[in-house]
RNA sequence: GGCCCGGUAGUUCAGUUGGUUAGAACGCUAGCCUGUCACGCUAGAGGUCGUGAGUUCGAGCCUCAUCCGGGUCGCCA
């Protein structure tokens, strides 16, 4: 049997014990012990941090023993007093102190863990993740779950200042088969019906600045049925928010005041505001991509005026297409890249669909990889263009545009991670602003909402809704963090009939529109304030805040990518008599 | 669903051209040590080489299949 805790009563935390003279109860987890023989030294941790505890086997035999008989993990409290050390260890908070113990209780031993409760552990993640209870005692990951409640913390206190009221909306909610796939629930009392836990609180959102709540804030937990990543979990938290009587510029600023606020106060750092804008087009034609990295270089830049009289066919096709040719200067040395170096770049290129690069490598002299398609002074002319200079290397992509800016955007990112020219404590924030509103679906050639279909489109927009949809831009914008997707954003349409305009420019029918959404737009005629919100990715924001490389590394208890949990092991099979109550039947294919 | 990477003691890894009894470090167990702090010293236990087939006189190593994990594309209104 192990010992009670009878008699005893916490007093301080291991981290806090510092003050020589007091009388101390602590409590925690055997991080390690040194026997010396005579003396022996068992380091307790908690999620504080870490004290020595001290045992003479001349003063107290008994107690000695015992702490000769513990092992790693074991769960003890041990009351004492605050020594000074004789060696002083000044890596450590308490290591000036030491607690010689008068009273230890083992509280219950531990079997030998799989793998070492240490700091900088390199343990198979599979294995950590099965064993989840255990890698969450080790000090990097408790940081970051810490790190993450106080993230929490801020954002709660930050919003509730600002007049926003927190609301629980339904993890139980209607189904919509639009965008991501949902998770099901099934309803026992309607046998054959499902209730969806939500992909976001959307449209209960909305509602709320229908009912006059004028400011929403909660700490939504969402749910989408899709394919993971390391920035993408199943189950997320978003910090959704909803303001009435604001427009676009409105909720901007106060997000502004979040992220400033939110970085100060858990990091000490100061992000400057009004944060960046950059719209979609430009973020797209000088980057390559909608949540584009700026912390460094390396831009795409059009070269296709300059090329135009190239006579080399890989040009001359993709601009008589209608394409473009465009290239990015990779700096910091690029140009000294092996053959084999530019091989993998170029068969990445392939990879997300580009039929290749075509490049000047400038190590001592540039060496043109379509050298023998030039006349005099074109490769300099080239070279000008782009700003080479002896050390680059300039890679040319010619293709649709599409493809080009979606190739050289990849490979942009690629170079500069290998050449390691990201500065990784610099945080730079980016709203993506005039988003497109409608996307091609070149599998079905229609357009399809890009964003969900109470977005309003902007003013100037209005008139092209049915007749050049490519155009329509809307009033909707992302927050982008050092590349990564932080939020999403829009004004909702508030006026019925240009609802129904949405509704059909996107091809949906009155049946449609009534069994999906049908009581939100019965409720949009009840008159609405203007409105319009965000969600922000708490816990993508965690990640960047950690400077983790995963979600998993701030989330408790992660899936993994087969949406999968290691420890419990869920998703699983339950039995017939749960099943048949439910009225289902479980058809499985089997591969 | 496609592509890429990985899987060898409890853990992290090494393992040569296919060739004797598969090694090291840490951890673990036991013993010694009165000032350690990544304590030290001595001894010991610990392996279905992810799984299954195949090639071979012989497979950790080669081939195929399969499972598991990671990254990424598709997907994520």
């Amino acid at each position: 049997m192990a010992d009670t805790m009878k008699g005893l009563k916490r007093t301080h935390y291991c981290g806090e014990v510092t003050e020589v003279g007091q009388e101390v109860v602590v409590g925690g987890f055997v991080d390690r012990i040194r026997n010396k023989g005579g003396v022996i030294f068992i380091v307790l941790r908690d999620r504080t941090g870490i004290v020595q505890l001290l045992f003479n086997d001349k003063s107290n035999p008994e107690i000695f023993e015992k702490a000769a008989s513990c092992h790693s993990e074991y769960v003890l409290m041990a009351k004492g007093k605050v020594v000074e050390r004789e060696n002083k260890n000044y890596k450590i908070k308490t290591g000036l102190v030491e607690v010689f113990v008068d009273d230890l209780r083992i509280l219950a031993k531990a079997q030998t863990p799989p793998f070492e409760i240490v700091s900088d552990s390199n343990v198979n993640e599979e294995l950590r993740l099965k064993y989840r209870f255990l890698d969450l005692r080790r000090e990097p990951l408790q940081r970051n779950i810490i790190m993450r409640h106080e993230i929490a913390k801020v954002t709660r206190e930050y919003f509730y200042e600002n007049g926003f009221i927190e609301i629980e909306t339904p993890m139980m909610m209607k189904s919509t088969p639009e965008g991501a796939r949902d998770y099901l629930i099934p309803s026992r009392v309607h046998q054959g019906k499902f209730y969806a836990l939500p992909q976001s609180p959307q449209i209960y959102k909305q509602l709320l600045m229908i009912s006059g709540y004028d400011r929403y804030i909660q700490l939504a937990r969402c749910f989408r049925d899709e394919d993971l990543r390391a920035d993408r979990q199943p189950e997320f938290t978003q910090i959704d928010l909803e303001m009435s009587f604001v427009d676009a510029e409105d909720i901007q600023e106060c997000v502004e005041g979040f992220v400033q606020r939110v970085f100060k106060e858990v990091m000490n750092v100061d992000i400057p505001t009004p944060l960046p804008r950059l719209t979609f087009a430009d973020a797209m034609n000088r980057y390559g991509s909608d949540k584009p990295d700026t912390r460094f270089g390396f831009e795409i830049q059009d070269i296709s005026e300059i090329v135009k009289d190239i006579d080399f066919v890989v040009f001359q096709n993709a601009l008589s297409d209608g394409g473009s040719v465009r290239a990015i200067n990779v700096k910091n040395g690029a140009g000294t890249y092996t053959r084999k170096e530019i091989d993998k770049l170029v068969e990445h290129a392939k990879g997300i669909g580009a039929k290749g690069l075509a490049y000047i490598r400038w190590a001592d002299e540039p060496n043109c990889s379509f050298k023998k398609f030039l006349k005099d002074g074109e490769l300099e002319t080239v070279c000008n263009a782009v700003g080479a200079e002896k050390g680059d290397l300039v890679l040319i992509c010619a293709d649709k545009n599409k493809t080009v800016l979606s190739t050289l955007g990849a490979i942009r990112l690629i170079c500069g991670k290998r050449l390691d020219v990201i500065p990784e404590d610099k945080y730079n924030f980016l709203w993506i602003t005039e988003m497109p509103f409608f996307e091609h679906d070149d599998d079905n050639d229609t357009w399809v909402a890009a964003h969900h279909p109470f977005t309003m489109p902007m003013e100037e927009c209005i008139e092209y809704l049915d007749t050049d949809p490519a155009n329509v831009r809307a009033k909707a914008w992302d927050l982008v963090l050092n590349g990564t997707e932080l939020s999403s954003g829009s004004m909702r349409i508030t006026d019925f009939e240009l609802q129904q305009r949405m509704f059909e420019a996107l091809g949906m029918t009155d049946e449609e529109i009534q069994a999906k959404f049908g009581f939100l737009v019965d409720a949009y005629r009840y008159a609405a304030p203007p409105h319009g919100g965000m969600g922000i990715g708490l816990d993508r924001l965690a990640m960047i805040m950690c400077k983790a490389d995963s979600l998993r590394d701030v989330t408790a208890f992660p899936k993994v990518q087969n949406a999968s949990e290691l420890m419990s092991e869920c998703p699983s099979v339950v039995d017939e008599e749960s099943l048949s109550v439910l009225g289902i039947k479980v058809d499985v294919k089997e591969n």
